[in-house]
DNA sequence: GCATTTCTCG
DNA sequence: CGAGAAATGC
């Protein structure tokens, strides 16, 4: 089984990218963040022309999640119970051959100072409550995306830079392992244990061909999945397309 | 000789076509408006590469007029006197193989109740004046560029919904006698004295798809050079350009 | 830097 | 409708 993430940053703009990633690719799961798209603009139907079937939750300008599959996504779940008025679309989670799938598109958060901060606060403990909520359901899961927090100093370019600045700092990396202690694991450190393996790379000051990233795109995985995990890599490949994303898609394989 | 003109409505965007017209056409002079680009962004180096010569009047985001020749321009002259201290870059003038060739964007007016329409009358009246004196030194001349006048109702594809409307009114209109009668002829129509020929079609609605259109583009000479005109032309082709402008070239030569 | 929206202009 | 500016978000 393939699972990966991928933040679009507009599935308008990147869906060609997207179809032929997929038609390459051929994963049983795709998560994909920041559609930047409205319900009603969700191209299902070019997916389901090339067999795929999905499920998203779209809002436009901002936010938005999907999940694309060759086989049938079940009990669809969209939003965090606790942040039942928050309009961002942000979660969904569907379950694909018995394996419990959670997309999500966590706040930036901006700086530690910013109101957006308190937000992303309070989003993570919704967030870590789900998830609790959903192993107990849901031996097998798993929990991707675009996290917006780099877990050690070892997933930033330059820690000292970003040293308590936002994605970087102590109380966010609290936050993530809040999440790991639910019982999950951070597949790609348990392939990898050191090394640089950056997802995201700021359009700004050509980032990316200087090799300066971060990594803040995750698949996390229970145990029972964890025994299965097979790779694990981030496929930088896609930066080299015409328009690409600011973050590059994270693929994992299971036996 | 071959005179043109074209608003190209934007340079930055139009560059790749202005450059192919340029070879397939090889004009004497392209005389261009509605450039939208500061005096510094004019793209010479690519004009001077082509072989081409170029002496223009740039303004941010609007107005701008250029003239590009194979041959040298002398005797340059920007703006009109009456004007001096118009920041609207509208006119550019200069002698090409002794012919004094003045490019003029002229000013739209909006409506005939709105500021504009003040500002173009004394705009036209200060125009008018400026090509007057020119016509003392230069007997061979050539006015063109984008009048923003239709001189009859033969030049608009529904006279009825336009009459006294901006473009096709009368006092329009008499501005427009009042160059000719400076000893100017519609070059046009001197060789075309009735039918449709449009040289701006409104983006809006697909006009040009329908064939609904102004002739508010004009190439006006001086009785010296109405002697040898030999053809005048629009060229629509340029319509089928995949960005396109909404003005088509209008082509003159001279034997 | 890239994507998006809202605004102004023609 | 198509162009540019300015503002916002990441």
């Amino acid at each position: 089984m393939k699972i990966a993430t991928w933040n679009v940053n507009s599935l308008n703009v990147r869906q060609p990218q997207v179809l032929e990633w997929l038609m390459n690719q051929q994963p049983d799961v795709l998560a994909l963040q920041e559609l930047k798209l409205d319900q009603d603009k969700f191209p299902i139907a070019a997916l389901q022309m090339m067999g795929w079937n999905a499920v998203w939750s779209g809002q436009k300008t901002y936010n938005g999640v999907a999940l694309i599959s060759r086989h049938e996504l079940h009990d669809v779940h969209i939003g965090l119970p606790e942040m039942a008025d928050d309009p961002q679309r942000r979660v969904i989670a569907a379950t694909v051959n018995g394996v419990r799938v959670i997309d999500v598109y966590c706040v930036n958060g901006e700086s530690l100072d910013s109101p957006k901060f308190d937000y992303k606060r309070q989003w993570f403990a919704a967030l870590t409550h789900f998830v609790r909520d959903e192993l107990t359901r849901y031996p097998e899961l798993v929990l991707l995306g675009d996290f917006n927090i780099a877990p050690t100093d070892e997933d930033v370019y330059d820690p000292k830079k970003w040293h308590e600045q936002i994605h970087c700092s102590s109380e966010e990396r609290s936050w993530l392992k809040n999440l790991l202690d639910l019982g999950l694991h951070d597949s790609l450190r348990h392939l990898h244990p050191t090394g640089a393996f950056y997802t995201w790379w700021d359009y700004r000051g050509a980032m990316f061909e200087k090799g300066l990233g971060l990594r803040i795109d995750h698949v996390l995985v229970s145990a029972n999945l964890l025994a299965k995990l097979q790779s694990v890599q981030v496929d930088t490949d896609t930066r080299a397309n015409e328009r690409p994303s600011d973050h590059a898609p994270v693929v994992a394989v299971f036996g």
